[in-house]
DNA sequence: GATAAAATGTACCAACTAGTTCATTTGGTC
DNA sequence: GACCAAATGAACTAGTTGGTACATTTTATC
């Protein structure tokens, strides 16, 4: 049975709109019966509205910041909806959490590198990881809170302790196919080529912001980026190289 | 004339003790009679004394998180003071921030790099900047939630806006000499070199507590930090040279 | 030693906030 | 169409939190 109510953006910029499917049974005015207002069921749907709710709310205010009133507002459905299915504040915070780690899980798994050649697999995993976190600044928020509490969400959730680090086991196959044909320096650890590339992706995004405080100069900004993606890449196959 | 007063870390570990200078004039029990309290006036340790427990407080817990009777708790006077100084929360915050800003100035002021030959400089630059950050984990915090701010605190500072960027000028210095000599190659700007060895610096400390959830290493640890402070100044010096 | 300004203590509060209680409606099942 | 569990609405609350009012003490100045 398909669901015939949808939380698209128009609907959900009303300020507040408890009534997301507003039926007048009985055609009297609607806001002055408060009784004959009927709506249908959408578990699905109204677990969406608040997870997309919570994720602009966390990432904009952190989780102590972050109310939950304030939420619900953005909600296309009620307070009484994210206790019923989040259970808590940090429950909720922790499926926004989930679900960005389940997301950024799946685009590490769509990259295929295994058939490229090494040097220009490093270059396209680099550049994909810049591209990823350029992209998605609402994920690298998100880890930044999540370490400010020293990731003791990441720690409690059942979900991401089974989350599998195949990326080390691809940089790991790759490196070695280049040190193999001669192309890379041996001696590096796959860890350390990861963290290189996580750290210069990520920090361009998370310490944006003070960046263009103290220097001036927005990394953010379109005609930057580019530039900024080059160097980060020449800075990792200068590493590798030699 | 000399304060006799101090805040030394045995007294402030006393739950509260909005008497920091207890003296009992009359005799009777301190407890029993509140007026008869006397004290001295210490406007720079009180600041002092408020300062520190600010700074553990909103490192810990970020701005929204920080609680002002936490810090009040923490300090050896009492929440009024911090009102009477800092004006309200984010005034302290405030000067939290400016000097943690001012330190990190004075720390990049003393290294005398002038002097070195550029590849020795540029070496110690890293290794000094890799060694501040895992040095002073409050300070990354700081930025950290700063961050997540927007600093607009940054922003709104009248003491970081005068805050001068020499650093780059001494980098561009450095590569340049480099360049001369045919030491390092041509084509990279100064930005682009203190952004990367600030992010390798910086991610270490910042992502510390997701590192270790996702990856189970604990890049803080004694025997993992110097091989991830090579690593990171090959990494800067592969990027400079050939 | 009178005076005033700076510094500090004590008690208090209005607003906010996470979470709850209770009632009602919907939708599947028999 | 009776019944019940799942889903939802609306109002409420207990505890927290940033901030303040008012009184008192200290200290510099004359």
């Amino acid at each position: 049975m398909d669901q015939t109510v949808h939380f698209n953006t128009t609907f959900r910029q009303r300020r507040r709109a408890p009534f997301w499917c507003l039926m007048d049974k009985t055609d009297t005015p609607v806001r002055a019966d408060r009784k004959s207002l009927s709506w249908t069921q959408d578990p699905e749907g109204v677990r969406r509205s608040i997870l997309d709710a919570a994720r602009i709310e966390f990432v904009e205010h952190g989780l102590s910041g972050a109310r939950v009133d304030e939420i619900a507002a953005k909600t296309a459905t009620s307070k009484r909806m994210i206790y019923y299915y989040f259970g808590d504040k940090e429950g909720l915070y922790r499926a926004v959490i989930e679900e960005m780690y389940e997301r950024i899980r799946r685009f590490e798994r769509s990259l295929d590198l295994a058939t490229l050649p090494p040097d220009e697999a490093m270059t396209k995993l680099t550049g994909f990881t810049f591209d990823y976190h350029a992209d998605n600044p609402d994920f690298v928020r998100m880890v930044m809170i999540e370490n400010i509490h020293h990731a003791r969400h990441l720690a409690s959730s059942s979900k991401i302790a089974t989350l599998n680090l195949s990326i080390i086991g691809v940089i790991r196959e790759i490196y070695e196919r280049g040190v193999a044909e001669g192309l890379f320096r041996p001696g590096i650890e796959a860890l350390d080529i990861h963290l290189t590339i996580s750290a210069l992706s990520f920090y361009n995004v998370s310490n944006r912001a003070s960046i263009r405080q103290v220097f001036g100069h927005d990394m953010g900004a379109p005609d930057v980026l580019p530039h900024r993606r080059q160097a980060v890449i020449d800075t990792v196959m200068h590493m590798l190289r030699h």
